[in-house]
DNA sequence: GGCGATATTTGACACGTTCCAAGATCGGAC
DNA sequence: GTCCGATCTTGGAACGTGTCAAATATCGCC
């Protein structure tokens, strides 16, 4: 409740000037011992704390930088998020993490917030069609680093995984498994992940001289536990000769809803159904039928991001941009294992 | 790369003053439309984006509130995230999402950092012995609103659910389907929500006539999956004739992880031992074999508390604060339905 | 006691915004 | 023609910090 005490203030009670203070706080080496100590002193006595508005203001940038995903609740995106503060906080400076929910209007209100805040820079798993502002945020000054995914135009760094080599290893996998109808479940398709990692299952298709036709696709509203329970009714209400027995996810989350809507319907997995999901996140392990997945270095996707961008806070004048791309790996699991019992 | 441009020359190219920009962006009705018009569009023209520290300087105030909790990875904690980023938004204040895991030396590093930037409040989910430090932040003049834990001073606004009430009503629930071997499986000790439930279980234990004793407690290093699993193992480790037969674990992470590893040894699920997790997160009700759940109002929880911080931001000299507290429900699904087929 | 050299401290300005008292402009009424 | 009120605009003082050139203190030495 008391007024929050200045900088001016301190100097006073430790009889001093205030750009001696502000020495203390920022070189302390060049102030002598005797004068830093009763500073030290005054500030503790006063509960001085530093304005960091003031500082910004000063210092023309902040020490925060953004992060904005797709969804919090994924698990994938807070593995990503932790792999960022962890690279931030080395560096001094914090997060402030967002959410846009996948919608435009939410994304574009939390980057004219960031910008608004002049952030050291932001990393972003944008929106489809969030291009143009984002090509313009850059050329204002702020650095923006793509999370999971590659700038169309080469203007920004880029931290990606192949998800096209992602849908193509877990469908091989399936067609390896000796599976002849297939299907792939994600959605919606404007999210560049979900349709990269069909266009992967049907590269793998298409190499086993399979026609596209052959995969069953099931569009989803979202990525999350509840689509996927609707896409297994919707599988479910198949006669079961025609059913798929070979399932690719495009996350886990779907995979995880799936295996639960098959489990609950008596539908054997992978006896009667075998499912690949994708990103491994800790729960896919850890589901009553362990679940085959396409890991992703989730940690170090989020690490590779904030390197990236904090190498471009430093740069000099002539900065290129580096789009870093990490290879997929198939984990095989229980959900997928190959030995089948029907067919 | 351009310089950021500022009101001033905003005002320059619409040839008025800084003044008057200001009030086009702060109080746009009390300026002519012709005026506000020729500003908008030097606006546009110069891409000009407010500068938020300046603004926070002469406000004495951001316009962030900061989150700080145990677990970003955990979903109970992206669910009130979720609640408080509603609630917050609404009020136009953006979310500083910190993750303390639960040590000590972050989450200080984590509350100077907010306090530096003058956040509106913090709201926080403390870690064990940070009372002293937060009840001087409140002095100071940061208010601080405890989420999941109250205040044993009651010099905050606190939102908590009753976690011995809840520890009480699974135990019962385990007591009830005619279990006679139980355990508690949680850790560490240090967070108070795990003692509590446990306090909870053992009230219930006490009223159905039963000894301390009869319960087993397994302290884990943390509330995650990989740590259920490792409870797991020595509860596989025991004797089928000693093992228990009901299980409460203290968060969901870990009723997972030990499911998984149940399953994986081919010990049965609801069959051979009963589960019941805490929180009920999504990924609860979608594990193979269901999970009952004590279920938490989590994104109430953080709605809640977000209300809490801005009415005491807002209030006038007199604020009493307010100590709400939740009731949690049950949820019972498979894991620990009663129809028990040993014993 | 005075000199130069070094170590330390000072004071004022700048950062970009908001706020407010005071000034300018205008239309109309007398 | 003057004056009034209403509407709009202006100019400058804060806000709290960092920076840097300039001022001052300190010291060793002759």
């Amino acid at each position: 409740m008391n007024a929050p005490v200045s900088i001016r203030e301190v100097a006073a009670r430790a009889g001093v000037s205030v750009g001696t203070v502000s020495n203390v706080l920022n070189r302390p080496e060049i102030v002598a011992l005797s004068t830093r100590e009763r500073v030290h002193e005054a500030i503790k006595a006063l509960g001085f704390v530093r304005n960091e508005s003031a500082r910004q203001l000063r210092a023309g940038r902040s020490r925060i930088i953004g992060l904005v995903v797709l969804d919090v609740a994924n698990p994938f995106f807070t593995d990503v998020a932790r792999g960022v503060e962890d690279e931030a906080s080395m560096a001094g400076l914090a997060v402030i993490l967002c959410n846009s929910d996948d919608q435009l209007p939410k994304e574009t209100r939390y980057l004219e917030l960031l910008e608004e805040h002049r952030v050291q820079g932001i990393l972003i798993t944008p929106v489809a069609g969030a291009d143009e502002r984002l090509a313009l945020l850059q050329r204002r000054g702020t650095p923006v680093v793509l999370v999971d995914a590659t700038s169309p135009s080469g203007g920004q760094c880029s931290v990606a995984v192949d998800d096209i080599l992602g849908g193509d290893v877990a469908m091989s996998h399936l067609i390896d498994g000796g599976h002849q109808r297939l299907a792939y479940i994600g959605g919606p398709l404007s999210i560049r992940q979900v349709a990269d990692r069909r266009d992967g299952a049907l590269r793998a298709l298409a190499r086993a001289g399979r026609a596209p036709s052959a995969l069953q696709m099931i569009e989803t509203r979202a990525l999350n536990v509840q689509a996927g329970q609707q896409a297994g009714a919707a599988i479910a209400a198949q006669p079961a000769s025609r059913r798929p027995t070979g399932v690719f996810c495009a996350n886990d989350l779907i995979a995880l809803g799936l295996l639960q809507e098959m489990t609950r319907r008596g539908i054997g997995v992978p006896g009667d159904i075998a499912i690949v999901g994708y990103d491994d996140i800790d729960f896919a392990a850890a589901a009553a039928v362990p679940l085959s997945s396409v890991r992703q270095p989730r940690q170090q996707l989020g690490r590779t991001a904030a390197q990236l961008l904090l190498a471009e806070t430093l740069a000099t004048e002539a900065h290129t941009h580096r789009q870093v791309t990490f290879k997929p790996e198939l984990e095989i699991r229980q959900s997928s294992s190959a030995a089948r019992t029907g067919a």
